[in-house]
RNA sequence: GCGGAUGUGGUGGAAUUGGUAGACACGCUAGCCUUAGGAGCUAGUGCCCUCUGGGCGUGAAGGUUCAAGUCCUUUCAUCCGCACCA
């Protein structure tokens, strides 16, 4: 018998599908179109890592399941190329970033293909050539145009490492989320998009997509809408208003309550307010502020800290005279900088009052003693003309009567921010921007793009806050696209996120040179049907990719308003010990180890599959692929020795056969529709040991056989596409099995014709009987009795009740 | 603290609506076979007992029900995301 080697057939048909662009998808073909998205990866130098193997598995079973049942799939595959790592990479191996690019791309090709996944590879593409970033650039300058990209001097989030800005979606617990470094406060000129003008949209957009809870959930929270009111107040000596101290509160009804202010160190008006002889402390306490992290800023949690700077304020609804503050637990970033506190309903402003001694009162009534901090609705008191008002209601009424007296209005408040689009790096997009003494930022015009990277000797990062670029003065130097006088280019990059915010409209049209993508090329594909990718994207490139999208559509330059019809998230694949993979613990599974092994990519793929749900978070278990090249083993015997002994030609009047085959072929497909991949081959497996036992008993025509077994293969060939493929040409099939149409499942084929009933005795299981699938019900109980353990129970026992499922279980109530 | 999830054999995991808990695999045990292999085949494998029978069993404790892994209440543990967000 021929043996199954996956060394020999596997290369073997990627060439063949390769040669006859199986896999390519067809524009404006008459088929439904499908797009099957998967995050592409960053070509790294350490190769694909199981985590890509698990993802990209996922996205090619599901290509190929919809390409065999009739759609034009789009299964894509590009390169995320830009960003710090490469750049490391490239220092430390002392070659170009460029090269390394090339270098580390062409080794997760050679991977991807020993996958044998369904790519259209004619599609693909890699951020970091000029002829893609070209597009890049041209869409951020959609943004600048339409005014949504500024530049402005803030305080970021600096990476000493990396040496660069970060914008708030990449710092994790006040480390950089790659290398784990501490980030420091630096006060740069800094490319900003304003990602909060499309908060709700983002949030509107969510009711529209088909997105699990915890993705959904996790945007939502990270976008934190609130709503509530921003009131001014003024200090007792600005007496010609000219320095509103606005505050921003969700909590309006107790605004009578309110008995001091804060600011945030960092407040602006803090400099202008405090009193002179408060001035030596306030600043101490500022500067103290300033040279601590967030990291140290959230240890001293507990031990709130603050100054008072020697002003008051006025409480407009009460006339009194309230102290302002200053302290470190109101954000500079968040809201307008500064609180109204109202200790009596505010835990952190009880703590605050409690310490500095500062007054409280109590403008709500409920069940919660006089004395104490609470946060729970009840009645208004001490509250002028709303006592007596429930306070869910007063909150409305006090917004109403401040907006009607001109002191505040309401406010709905969002924790994102706008996205901070610099980077002080050489290995990244160049922001397209001129700047000219006489017209400020001027947009590179588009006969000039792209604006390339220059090649440079050295491109390592600098401690000032200055792309290396900078030190490059024949590319710094040009004229202004506006008045022709000498001008500077922006020197600062885009971050490795801009390339991937946009990356899947370019699959759409990979070639096109005119625009970022055909228009009826992007009517046709539309939406992105199915998107896989990681969790830990989710406040990241998918919330950035959607608000491109969003912006786009806008401009009228998408159809769609969202980009991603359905996301799914897979889950993590952890090292054996349950511990997360990485190369400082050297417990890291490298798959092309697994290839070379000898396993061959069937059995990789399906043991990646098999080994937990898809959305499940699990450990590798070393010993699975051994488990699935087995089952591929017998798959490959039952076939071969089939097609070797040339079995009986005995007649066959029994549906035996079609009893095993079509209920698989039903459980595949609802498995792959919901995603239930482990279950799906769960099924395949139970049905090859089935398959075993029914040809001991040799009683079926050559037809059925082959019917059987060249359905279990299609049925199979979306997991392990090699070893299908070879045997399906064994039993004489001339064209491909990854383009013959999945079968189809006849349902009155699909449930047995008899069942098994378990029959209970007070609830406990005593015996099982077998019956006529949908026998009556008297019939049914009528047997259960005479089953003779059951009998032995019911003996000189009266039957107070008798339950009986259709189909399923018995059960007598004595 | 807020948001989301998860707890089932020695292990990974099954159990679409409340209806035979442990499918499928890994591992293990015994036997067979052999070209001694990363084999293959057969049987067994939740725990306990006085073992042709019976009891217990899905993190824990209650509850609803003829019937609960599944529903309700309380609780514990673990993981992920956010976190002084006013």
């Amino acid at each position: 018998m021929k043996r199954y080697n996956p060394k020999e057939i596997e290369p073997k048909w990627q060439n063949v599908w390769s040669k006859q662009k199986l896999y390519a998808a067809i524009d404006f073909d008459k088929r439904t179109k499908y797009i099957m998205l998967t995050e592409f990866p960053y070509p790294s130098g350490d190769g694909l890592h199981m985590g890509h193997i698990r993802e990209y598995t996922y996205g090619d079973v599901l290509a190929r399941f919809r390409r065999m049942q009739g759609h034009n799939v789009l299964y894509p595959m590009g390169y995320d190329a830009f960003g710090l790592p490469t750049e490391n990479y490239a220092i430390k191996n002392k070659i170009s970033p460029q090269e390394a690019t090339d270098k580390n791309v062409a080794t997760f090709q050679k991977q991807l293909e020993e996958m044998g996944y369904s790519i259209d590879w004619n599609r693909s593409f890699c951020t970091s050539d000029p002829r893609y970033y070209l597009w890049t650039q041209w869409l951020f300058l959609q943004f600048f145009k339409a005014g949504l990209a500024y530049q402005a001097e803030i305080a970021i989030n600096w990476c000493p490492h990396c040496k660069t800005g970060l914008s708030n979606e990449e710092v994790i617990n006040g480390r950089h989320e790659r290398c784990d470094t501490l980030v420091e406060k630096r006060l740069l000129k800094q490319w900003l998009l304003r990602i909060t003008d499309y908060a709700e949209r983002l949030l509107e957009g969510l009711k529209d997509v088909d997105y699990p809870s915890r993705i959904a959930d996790q945007q939502k929270n990270w976008i934190g809408r609130s709503e509530g009111a921003n009131i001014n107040f003024y200090s007792i000596d600005d007496v010609k208003k000219n320095h509103p101290i606005t505050v921003f509160t969700t909590r309006p009804d107790t605004l009578f309550g309110a008995t001091f202010l804060v600011l945030a160190p960092e407040h602006p008006l803090v400099e202008i307010i405090t009193k002179d002889d408060h001035k030596d402390v306030v600043h101490s306490y500022v500067k103290q502020t300033q040279s601590k992290t967030d990291i140290e800023r959230q240890a001293t949690e507990r031990e709130k800290t603050g100054v008072f700077i020697g002003a008051y304020a006025l409480n407009p609804v009460t006339g009194t005279n309230i102290p302002i503050w200053i302290a470190d637990y109101v954000l500079g970033g968040y809201g307008t900088g500064a609180i109204m506190a109202v200790p009596a309903h505010d835990e952190r402003d009880w703590e605050f009052a409690q310490k500095y001694h500062l007054p409280v009162m109590r403008v709500i009534k409920n069940d919660d003693p006089d004395e104490m901090c609470t946060l729970k609705p009840g009645t208004m008191i001490n509250s002028g003309d709303f006592n007596g008002m429930k306070s869910t209601e007063a909150t409305t009424a006090i917004i109403s009567f401040i907006e009607k007296e001109g002191f505040g209005s309401k406010k709905i408040q969002y924790k994102l921010r706008d996205w901070i689009f610099s980077r002080q790096h050489y290995w990244g997009e160049p922001i397209p921007i001129i700047h000219c003494p006489e017209h400020g930022a001027v947009a590179v015009p588009d006969d000039q793009l792209p604006v390339e990277l220059p090649v440079l000797e050295r491109y390592e990062p600098t401690d000032n806050g200055e792309s290396p670029l900078s030190a490059i003065t024949d590319w710094v130097n040009t004229t202004c696209p506006v008045c022709n006088s000498p001008a500077k280019r922006e020197t600062d990059t885009m971050p490795n996120w801009a390339g991937s915010s946009w990356y899947y409209l370019r699959y759409y049209d990979p070639h096109n040179n005119e625009a970022f993508a055909d228009k009826p090329k992007l009517e046709y594909w539309g939406a992105v049907d199915l998107y896989l990718g990681g969790m830990e994207h989710t406040t990241l490139h998918l919330l950035y990719s959607r608000f491109w999208h969003q912006f786009f559509y806008d401009q009228g330059l998408v159809p769609t308003p969202e980009p991603f019809a359905a996301r799914r998230g897979q889950g993590i694949i952890l090292a054996a010990d349950g511990s997360k993979m990485s190369k400082s613990k050297g417990n890291v599974v490298n798959p092309s180890d697994i290839l070379d092994s000898g396993y061959g990519a069937d059995a990789l793929r399906l043991a990646i599959i098999f080994l937990a749900p898809y959305d499940q978070t699990t450990p590798w278990s070393p010993e699975s692929v051994a488990g699935t090249h087995r089952f591929l083993q017998r798959v490959w015997t039952l076939v071969r020795e089939y097609i070797d002994t040339k079995p009986s030609t005995k007649e066959d009047d029994s549906d035996e056969l079609k009893q095993v085959i079509h209920p698989l072929i039903f459980k595949v497909t609802t498995d792959l529709e919901r995603l239930s991949f482990n279950t799906a081959i769960a099924a395949c497996m139970q049905t090859v040991n089935d398959l075993y036992h029914l040809k001991a008993k040799d009683g079926f025509t050559a037809t059925n056989w082959e019917w059987a077994l060249k359905t279990l293969l299609q049925l199979i060939s979306p997991f392990a596409p090699h070893i299908s493929e070879e045997l399906w040409h064994d039993l004489n099939e001339e064209h491909s099995i990854h383009v013959s149409p999945w079968p189809d499942y006849d349902k009155t084929l699909i449930v047995k014709k008899t069942v098994t009933i378990a029959v209970q005795v007070n609830g406990k299981l005593r015996g099982s009987i077998e019956i006529e699938r949908d026998a009556p019900e008297e019939e049914v109980i009528a047997k259960a009795k005479e089953q003779p353990k059951v009998a032995s129970y019911l003996k000189e026992q009266i039957i107070r009740k008798s339950v009986y499922v259709n189909n399923r279980l018995v059960n007598f109530v004595l």
